[in-house]
DNA sequence: ACTGGTTCTGAAATCGCTTTCAGAGGGTCC
DNA sequence: GGACCCTCTGAAAGCGATTTCAGAACCAGT
């Protein structure tokens, strides 16, 4: 930006103003046409900017205009398949709407969650934070801020946030009818990280699950296809008939011990994914899960924000449903 | 950041200087920690902070220093796993070296590269553009107006560009290295995009291989599963014995639809994917492919970014090996 | 010809921070 | 005690845009 070494000289607003032989002001009302101007200058504007490969200086705008037109995402894990696709949704509404998109990862520790979200502050003009884990009192400090904000994932009951979730109560709710009809009646459900809410929403779908039959013991695992291999086998010996997952990447570390120690799917035991990061993309797995469409997650999400901004219009938070697909890891329990 | 309806009142440094009695100089150095400051002062500034719940405003910081802290990347699809990796591994970096990352998304249109790019340079220092397909004459001018960049997947002979990528010509030699040594002879590769250096770097590969009795026929395809879904029918009918691919996502799709076909793989025909967006992940697919460690490539790329931002040094391009791996996709050619 | 009302333009203030510059204060050395 | 040097602090000048404000120019109406 300033004049390095080797670096080209950085072009003003001023060196255009100059070369056109008119004002700054008149630039800047030129290049946003913020009010009416002369055609003659406004040729001459242009001519300028051409000439010298003017480009406005984007921190000196979001001064002046008290705007950054940027806009902050955090998540937990950029390499969980699960947000690059949220972020893509979030990015084509936001640049829509000429709004830059700014990316910061947690990498799942919520440690750093508030430093994060802080720093996405002073320089986003609105946040869209994907944390399910952040302490509640932490996520109050936020909130005070006043800073434009909205929740993904997480819905706090009492706070005046907007916010966007997947309804995974009703999802989990889903596995376990689909389950129960199937005949089973004992599970296991490899349980996310308990800190989350959305680790919460989904157990508390097993207690209605025993309304229609089905016991559903939780064990812990966490979120990565590592914790489902290793967790899984000691699983198996409690002579549960079905696995329930947090998410689509366990079931796939669970399948591939299930596989290497020659368990038949779904023979022997059922596995069911959550969130269906496969579909049409590693298609011939064949996880029976249930799904949320992310890029509509992402479009609302990023919708939502931008009403935020716009007419600082707090909104109820908005449930998406989930859809059961059955494929090939889910059958009938062994006889 | 101004005050809008309900917003509450942005703190400036210099409320700050006013509430502990010094001069927003003194805040400054005290903030920034740039000059010795009587410790009684210090204390002072602190609490200010503290009391105010002072946050700079990162684009004032941005202007007056001539740097925006910040770093831009490019990639062509934020939904293709193998930039989530690298990104990952680049915000890691650049965090730790105290820049924030901003993402944009071409959303794998040329066309859209140039203004993204020209938009990423306003706002940031430095620029990571992954962007195998823009032609070399737009390339040409974005090169020339000297802003820090570095190039991810392409390297670029005649141009003055630090750049990273991967091997992939001798990790496709190595594919049909162990093709040919299973006793295969006539092949067919799913061509990517046929703009892209990356793949017409695969396909040089396939000169060599004619030459230990490997005969590779290229075939239009593109770099999504769907695509290679769609395109493998055709292909085999072609008698072929191995079928290579631009990526794991279009071995993927190719093997959906063979397994929909009923056709046994590696027993009728292998399938070799590239890039190994499985390992790890959805293990069990056991998709014989050739890897980079991908967060190893954002890690130096990122770091390649970073020394280009300090000492604006300019390095040679630098390529990653691939590592063949071996699983259960291929095979000898059936006899 | 003079007044009143529109347009359009440029000078200057402003956004919030960093950094230079010069001055105040205190210590040391002759 | 005076000259000199250091260290620390505050005033003020940027950084590069936007936006307010007031004046210039022009037109129409009497």
């Amino acid at each position: 930006m300033q004049n390095r070494p080797g670096r080209s000289p950085r072009v003003t607003i001023n060196d255009v103003s100059t070369a056109a032989g008119v004002s700054a002001a008149t630039v800047s009302r030129v290049l946003n046409g913020t009010a009416k101007v002369d055609s003659s200058l406004v040729d001459r504007v242009h001519d300028a900017v051409r000439d010298l490969g003017y480009r406005p200086n984007a921190a000196a705008q979001g001064l002046a205009r008290g705007e950054w037109g940027t806009i902050g995402v955090l998540v937990p894990d950029l390499a969980n398949p699960y947000f690059p696709e949220v972020l893509k949704a979030v990015s084509a509404v936001s640049r829509a709407h000429g709004r830059r998109m700014m990316v910061m990862e947690s990498d799942e520790d919520p440690a750093v969650e508030h430093d994060l979200v802080e720093d996405l502050m002073r320089c986003c003009d609105g946040v869209l934070l994907c944390s399910p884990r952040m302490p509640r009192a932490e996520l109050a400090e936020l909130v005070s801020r006043k800073h434009p904000m909205v929740l993904f994932n997480r819905v706090v009951p009492g706070f005046a946030v907007p916010s966007i979730s997947v309804d995974f109560h009703s999802g989990m709710t889903q596995v376990c009818g689909h389950l129960a009809q199937l005949g089973h009646r004992r599970a296991a459900y490899l349980s996310g990280p308990s800190a989350s809410w959305a680790n919460a929403e989904r157990i508390r779908a097993f207690e209605a699950a025993r309304a229609f039959g089905l016991e559903v013991t939780v064990v812990d695992c966490g979120a990565t296809s590592r914790a489902g291999y290793d967790v899984v086998a000691g699983v198996l010996e409690s002579g549960v008939t079905a696995i329930l997952t947090y998410n689509d990447l366990v079931a796939f570390g669970a399948l591939s011990k299930l596989r290497e120690q020659g368990v038949e799917v779904p023979a022997e035991v059922s596995v069911i994914g959550f969130d269906d990061i496969s579909l049409d993309r590693v298609a011939h797995s064949n996880l029976t899960t249930v799904s949320v469409p992310r890029d509509e997650l992402g479009r609302r999400a990023g919708e939502i924000l931008e009403r935020l901004l716009v007419n600082g219009y707090d909104e109820d938070p908005l449930y998406l449903p989930m859809t059961l697909h059955v494929r090939d890891t889910s059958g009938p329990p062994r006889t």
